[in-house]
DNA sequence: TCAGATATGCTGCATAAGCAACAAAAGGAG
DNA sequence: CTCCTTTTGTTGCTTATGCAGCATATCTGA
């Protein structure tokens, strides 16, 4: 698939994309030119242009590209037997926080100061989908829930990305592992406790 | 001169340094084949091979770069009318710890843990041009010392090697003039000063 | 010691990328 | 608004690099 593509076209694409990166942690995405992104990138304007219309299309390709290749990382779903505690989170979100390890700079910058928020917007939709999933196995959808689903959902999704932010920008302290645990207890605790949600195997 | 030279030239070089640079940080240099270094900057082997006869000579070309810089960048010895003190550093002293911050992963990775004897030799004959002529100007030639003269040119160099191995390992947590504020500190107070040299406008 | 693997050094042909130049568009300061 | 600078798209021609394949050399484990 993406290894028969010439070697140079992957690099250029490479290069492009990593001095986008940088030049919007500097200066933010609205004050960079096409000639700033090639000059960081030590790319020739006209070949620019060759693989991209504009800059936006190049965020666009750039954020398409991680986010395929999360996609890829989740998909087949892989099915967790295991009982979810805060020793054994579900694996998907360590899944997760090892995708974001592996683009730990990307999502500092897309995430940070100078934040572009239609990658944020991507992000929840994607995370929905895995937080849909998992709310369905703690509580089944018949059940009335005394705070609406989707808020729920909305509150548990918003507290990853504040998880992923904090930890690219603090150098990742911890390992993706510890996170997704963390992310187990401040979930428990702080949404399906509050919810009367009942976790037979929660210790304590 | 270094401009009109192929922008595609300079980028693949720059890309195969980089690539060493890293690769050596995770290894050492030994452990490193070319094909490492070519996949690693996504540069085709043989395209390697039209630039350079092998990994040392990589790294040789390497470190030329970066003297050559300092050279540059030293050439023509500014000269220091100051009065030197520990707030008033030598010029050439802030000069140094600028460049080293210019090229600190660089300069991180050669003397780190997989440290280039090569490059510690060099760095150190490169000082010693620097340090002969302070300790020139503090002690007249004629005057004789009390401990070798090359002796104490030879501990003020690895001093220096020392806190530039400090300073990029730390992330560099003050600046270069700092830096080189600490140099004056320590070598006044730590080698000079146990040599009896008297520093008139020395405070305390 | 041998054999299988991996790394090296080199080639002709295909192709992506550089370069220079240009007109047009977009900004910015007076 | 007007002038001037910067940025944008696009072009033909040149050049550096990729690719595949080769023989050799070096390493590594049975």
């Amino acid at each position: 698939m993406t290894h028969n593509v010439d070697l140079r076209i992957r690099r250029t694409r490479k290069l492009l994309r990593d001095a986008l990166v940088e030049l919007i942690d500097e200066k933010g995405f609205d004050a960079i030119t096409v000639q700033d992104i090639a000059a960081r990138a030590m790319i020739n304007r006209a070949t620019f242009y060759r693989h991209f219309v504009d800059k936006h299309e190049l965020l666009e390709r750039s954020m398409e590209d991680v986010w395929s290749d999360l996609a890829s990382k989740l998909d087949p779903p892989p099915y967790d037997t295991r009982q979810i505690g805060p020793h054994e989170p579900p694996y998907n979100l360590v899944l997760l926080f090892e995708h974001v390890e592996e683009h730990a700079n990307f999502y500092r910058v897309m995430l940070g100061k100078w934040q572009v928020p239609a990658f944020t917007e991507r992000m929840r939709s994607f995370l929905e989908t895995i937080a849909q999933e998992r709310m369905n196995m703690v509580m089944p959808q018949h059940q009335p829930t005394p705070v609406p689903r989707t808020l729920i959902s909305g509150v548990a999704i918003d507290m990853a990305l504040s998880m992923i932010r904090w930890w690219v920008e603090n150098h990742r302290p911890c390992t993706a592992e510890d996170m997704a645990k963390h992310y187990v207890v401040l979930s428990v605790f702080g949404i399906y406790r509050a919810l009367g949600v009942n976790q037979p195997d929660w210790p304590g």
